[in-house]
DNA sequence: GTAACTGCAAACCGTTTGCACCCGC
DNA sequence: GCGGGTGCAAACGGTTTGCAGTTAC
C-alpha cells in the first residue's frame, strides 16, 4: 500500500470519515496547494487527476473537511456584507456556532501598537482581532 | 435646517460625496441599529421610512459609504470559501486592495494566551489575528 | 445643464440540493 | 447488502448591472 493513501486512511479513521478515491485526490491536492484557494480553484486542480470530478463533490468535502476537524475555516462570517459602525477601537468576539458578531471593548484584550511595515515589506494599516468562541446563548442551548 | 441634516450634510462634505435623501435616511437608520446587520436587514429597517427604496440603492449606497470612508467593512474576505490547511499556528496578513491572504508566523506577532472565559460568559476557543494593510505587490502596483 | 443618483428587472456567481446511480465497508 | 458518496442539473440567495427617468449642485 503506497504511502499517501496508508496516512491518508489513518486520517480518515481518527476523524470518523470514509475514504473514498475523490476525498484523498482532493486531500492531496489541497494540501499541495499555495495559500488560501477558492473552491473553483481546487476544483480545477483536482480535476486534472480526475477528470469527471463535480464541483458539488468538492464544495461537499470541502465542507466535510471542516466540519470533522482535518481543516479549519479562514474566518467565520455570516456570508453577507457586514458593516463596522462603532466609531470606538474594539474587537470582535465571533460565535462559531451562530456565527453573531458583538463587540469587545479594547481593553479587554490590549494589543500592543504595531510597527507600520512588517519583514516582508507589508504595509500595515490596522489590527484586527477576532476572539471565536462560543457565546453564552449557544452554550445554554443544547446542541 | 434640522440638526441631523446640518450634521449629515457635514460629513458627505468631509467625504467628498454627495447628499441624497435616501443617503441621510441609510445613514440614520445603520447608525441607529444594534451590532452588524446584513443588507437586507438594512433594507427592511429603511423602507419603513421610505417605502420606494430599492435594495440595489442600499447595497450602491453601502459601499459607497465603506469606499469613502464612512463605515468600515465588517471583515475583508474573498466573499468565497476559503480553509486553513497549515496547521502550524500563524496569523495572517491580509491585503486591503487586493485581498490576498499571507500567512504570518506566530512570533512576529505574539498575543498573551487568552483567558478561557471573558467576563461577558464568552467561551473563548482561539484568537484570530489578522494585520489588513496593502501587500507589497500593491505598493508597487499604480492605482 | 450635466453628472450623479434612484428604482426596476434581469443577470450573475458562488453555493446548495434532489435525485439516480455507484462504491466502500 | 446497505448506507453513504458521487455526478448531474436545477434551484437558490446574495449581489451587481444596465437602463430610463429623476435629482443634486
Amino acid at each position: 500500500m503506497p504511502d499517501g493513501l496508508r496516512t491518508f486512511r489513518e486520517l480518515c479513521t481518527q476523524h470518523g470519515i470514509a475514504v473514498t478515491h475523490q476525498r484523498q485526490v482532493l486531500y492531496e491536492t489541497m494540501q499541495s496547494m499555495y495559500g488560501h484557494p477558492s473552491p473553483e480553484e481546487v476544483f480545477a486542480a483536482v480535476k486534472q487527476r480526475i477528470p469527471s470530478i463535480s464541483l458539488a463533490t468538492v464544495y461537499k468535502n470541502i465542507h466535510l473537511f471542516v466540519e470533522s476537524g482535518v481543516f479549519r475555516e479562514l474566518s467565520i462570517h455570516h456570508g453577507t456584507l457586514r458593516v463596522e459602525m462603532n466609531k470606538v477601537p474594539h474587537h470582535h468576539m465571533v460565535c462559531s456556532v451562530c456565527k453573531k458578531v458583538a463587540d469587545l471593548p479594547d481593553d479587554e484584550l490590549s494589543l500592543q501598537t504595531a510597527p507600520t511595515i512588517l519583514p516582508g515589506g507589508f504595509l500595515v494599516e490596522r489590527i484586527s482581532v477576532d476572539v471565536i468562541g462560543v457565546c453564552p446563548d449557544c452554550q445554554a442551548r443544547p446542541n
